[in-house]
RNA sequence: UGGCCCGUCGUCUAAGGGCAAGACACCGGUCUUUGGAACCGGCGAUGGUGGUUCGAAUCCACCCGGGCCAACCA
């Protein structure tokens, strides 16, 4: 839809749909499966938007299919009432997972089986230590953990123990099934993470079928692999988990291809706060009316507010799919909320904080019926009519006593349109004598401006008002941003984010509305009738913003939300925004001398040989101490270094060459790439000697890396030889430089930056076989000679 | 502090060796019976230092900054 051309495109695609299109392209799967993964211990909010729009998305897009399955491996926590309120919220922001809701609760057996095979692979046991005991044994960040005295417990031993887990006979916390990786992994999680744990508790599902229940780790990637997930999504938070979520997979036999699991950045918005555990606290606490509240970023409050479903698509859109932590600016869901709203909102008006203004040359007793359309801009849009009588009520801020420059509103004997209307001019103000306050107007009006402008005088302004006669009383809910800071959690010590709530995030007002906002109107979209569904019924109060009737609307007592107030550009020159003083989190400037790596040193420590080399280097090649550094490092680096050299002799080079280029074939775990040093050394050998490019000669190392073949047997069967012949080179750049002859103009009018330009088009001509010391002296000559 | 992830306009996101692009925000202007909308224009960024390269936001090294991990939560 309108939302999804922008990804049409082929550039800038996110990280995850250039994965997606590379696996289609090796046709690695059958078809692109994701999910949505909520645990049924909450309510949805803003930042689950983002993921659905994205796994849903990604499945329309692709053609595949994403399930709704519910996260409920913990009975404590999770609840029915959770489960439909997450469905309604998913379908009523415009998906459907069609047949395929599941449920983890429904895998509990086949967990169960997977568990006794690990056990049975000697790949996990009984733990009887109690929590603490586990966790003091887990040691920290910084020290390893130590075995706990049942890690060894015979295979039979730990069947038989967790068989009887599952059976009830031991109360909760005795034991826990733990797998056996390793205590010492630099990636807690890897530490024997616990897999199931005792919990003689009622599961809202599964009812008391069991009293063992899987850990996250232990259960997420199952349920993704019986259900054919091809793309698991996850936020940034579970990087660390990645490595358990393959072990599990690997050992419990899934082949290739399987799911994987990919993560990004969770979406945050500022002046808000979207984690459960707060925005539970603010309904606990009553800061809030309840979930649904309409200034909490859940989907239920947005919701009531009136926010529309395409919104909130829409600000999923504009904010992207990326690894960078970030905060979006919370004007962005205000452009996205006008931006759905403006082309269908009926345009209506309302008055929230009334000023009487009495025509005072208006006949008493005549009515007019003044036509009004409901989309102005739009050429046959349905209309309304408005009543006008003697009075009417007008916004109390559109009036002043004293108009400061550039006001287009009322003042004493200024003139304004009526919308819709006739002109009227301010002949009197009535004050309340004690007070001091303005309390009425006396206005005349000009029988010759309606449809029409005078013809001697330009009308600066247009008021909405609402007829006296016949306007309905209104409540109007007025909401601003929850927190007056940016960073609600950006508290002082023994602060509470709650300190940071804004008192102001609620304004109540009682003042009019024109008769159709209330009774409906056969042709209005939105506000059919008095009955019609609150979120159904979004208008514009003109000149105010966008508003829906709230829940708690009724025809006798008709209330307003506030969704989202226009564009002002009035305001805005008024109230200047406060320079909001800025945090200097930049990084002082200062000069640091690099150092060798403490890892790299750690590793020549226990092993003597690289710690002779790394001095050998230094003292009779002249390597700088960082380069000697970085080539002993670890034995594949060093073997690569001492293999190249024995080939081509000059230190200087090899080294740059196993540093910047080659040292990056060597896999994490020190394996040797798929080339040795002395294929490398035969590189450098046809770089030095002039028979490739360096460009070609890292293409050539690139196949080198995949297909181990020898360098000049790829230089052979590619031709790839360097091109340094002028005859051949001189048509290129000129016909480079005539197809960009206005780019050229640019240039030797001072562009300098498009010098890249051309010299990447005739490499990319010369598939990258051109001597660029030649082609940058042909093109210099040209474009800078005559 | 060990490991992992991440640093591009004020904000969000592209470009992944060759013209730093778009959106929001902001600032001007045109138009206007919404100080709205629409239209036109402008401002504005590669965290730092070295290195590799004809050429670096992109590759290498170090530094700085931010985030995540030591639940029998997810």
């Amino acid at each position: 839809m309108e939302e999804l051309s922008r990804r049409q495109s082929t550039a800038g695609r996110d990280f995850i749909r250039q994965i997606i299109d590379r696996h289609r392209e090796e046709g690695r799967y059958e078809e692109i499966v994701t999910r949505f993964p909520p645990e049924p211990n909450g309510y949805l909010h803003i930042g689950h938007a983002k993921s659905i729009c994205l796994n849903f998305g990604l499945a329309r897009e692709y053609g595949g299919r994403c399930h709704l399955r519910f996260d409920d491996t913990n009975p404590l926590t999770e609840d029915e009432e959770f489960t439909s309120a997450i469905q309604r919220d998913i379908r009523w922001l415009g998906f459907d997972w069609g047949p395929h809701l599941y449920f983890a609760s429904d895998y509990f057996e086949r967990m169960y089986q997977v568990a006794e095979d690990l056990i049975r692979a000697g790949k996990a046991y009984v733990d009887s230590s109690s929590e603490e005991e586990i966790r003091e044994a887990r040691g920290t960040v910084t020290e390893p953990g130590r075995p706990t005295p049942y890690r060894d417990r015979s295979v039979e031993e730990n069947l038989d123990l967790f068989r009887r887990m599952r059976a009830g006979e031991f109360e909760d916390g005795a034991h826990v099934l733990r797998a056996k990786i390793d205590l010492a992994s630099p990636n807690m999680i890897m530490r024997d993470p616990v897999f199931y744990r005792i919990r003689h508790a009622h599961h809202y599902r599964s009812g008391d079928d069991w009293c063992i229940y899987p850990l996250y780790d232990f259960a997420h990637c199952l349920e993704d692999a019986f259900e054919g997930i091809s793309h698991s999504l996850c936020t940034l938070e579970f990087d660390n988990n990645r490595e358990i979520y393959d072990w599990i997979l690997d050992e419990a036999g899934f082949q290739e291809p399987r799911t994987h699991q990919y993560e990004f950045a969770r979406l945050n918005l500022d002046y808000w706060v979207l984690s459960k555990r707060k925005l539970i606290r603010l309904v606990r606490e009553g800061h809030v009316s309840g979930w649904d509240d309409p200034r909490l970023p859940t989907l239920a409050g947005l919701r009531r507010r009136g926010v529309p479903p395409a919104a909130i698509r829409l600000l999923c859109d504009m904010v992207g799919v990326a690894k960078a932590n970030s905060t979006v600016d919370l004007g962005k869901l205000d452009y996205a909320i006008r931006e759905t709203l403006n082309p269908t909102a009926p345009r209506t008006m309302g008055v929230l904080n009334p000023l009487r203004v009495v025509l005072t040359d208006w006949p008493r007793g005549r009515t007019e019926e003044l036509e009004a359309p409901f989309l102005p801009d739009r050429p046959g849009s349905p209309t309304r009519n408005l009543t006008l009588a003697g009075e009417v009520w007008i916004e109390a801020d559109d009036f002043t006593q004293d108009p400061p420059p550039g006001w287009k509103r009322l003042s004493p004997g200024g003139e304004v349109r009526l919308r819709h209307g006739y002109v009227i001019r301010c002949d009197e103000v009535i004050t309340d004598p004690e007070t001091g306050r303005v309390v009425e107007l006396r206005c005349s009006h000009d029988r010759g401006t309606l449809g029409r402008n005078p013809e001697d005088r330009k009308i600066g302004g247009t008021l909405h008002w609402v007829s006296a006669r016949d306007g309905v009383a209104a409540e109007f809910r007025l909401y601003d941003r929850l927190f007056r800071v940016a960073d609600p959690d950006d508290v002082p010590e023994e602060g509470d984010f709650t300190d940071h709530l804004n008192p102001d995030s609620l304004v109540v007002t009682r003042g009019w509305v024109e008769p159709a906002l209330v009774q409906g109107h056969p042709d209005a979209p939105g506000i059919s009738g008095p009955e019609d569904a609150p979120w159904e019924a979004r208008v514009q109060l003109e000149r105010l913003g966008y508003f829906a009737r709230d829940v708690d609307f009724t025809p006798e007592a008709p209330v307003f939300n506030r969704i989202v107030g226009l564009r002002d550009t009035w305001a805005k020159r008024v109230t200047p925004k406060a320079p909001e003083e800025k945090t200097d989190t930049s990084a002082p400037i200062v000069a640091v001398a690099p150092r060798v790596s403490d890892a790299r040193s750690a590793v020549r420590d226990a092993d003597p040989e690289l710690a002779t080399r790394f001095e050998r280097y230094q003292a009779e090649m002249g390597l700088s101490e960082l380069d000697a550094d970085v080539l002993t490092g670890s034995r594949a680096v060093s073997d690569l270094f001492e293999g190249a050299l024995a080939v081509h002799g000059d230190a200087k080079e090899v080294s740059a060459w196993v540093i910047n280029e080659a040292a990056r074939f060597v896999g994490e775990e020190g394996e040797a790439p798929a080339f040795d040093g002395a294929a490398l050394g035969t590189l450098v050998d046809r770089v030095a000697d002039g028979t490739v490019s360096r460009r070609v000669a890292k293409e050539v190392l690139g196949e080198m890396a995949t297909s181990g073949d020898d360098p000049d047997a790829i230089i052979e069967a590619r031709s790839l030889t360097q091109q340094a012949d002028p005859e051949v080179l001189i048509p290129v750049v000129e016909a480079v430089l005539s197809e960009f002859a206005e780019k050229a103009a640019e240039f030797r009018a001072g562009n300098r930056n498009l010098f890249g330009l051309f010299m990447g088009q005739v490499m990319r001509r010369s598939g990258g076989k051109a001597d660029p010391a030649l082609v940058r002296e042909l093109l210099t000559e040209r474009l800078e000679g005559g």
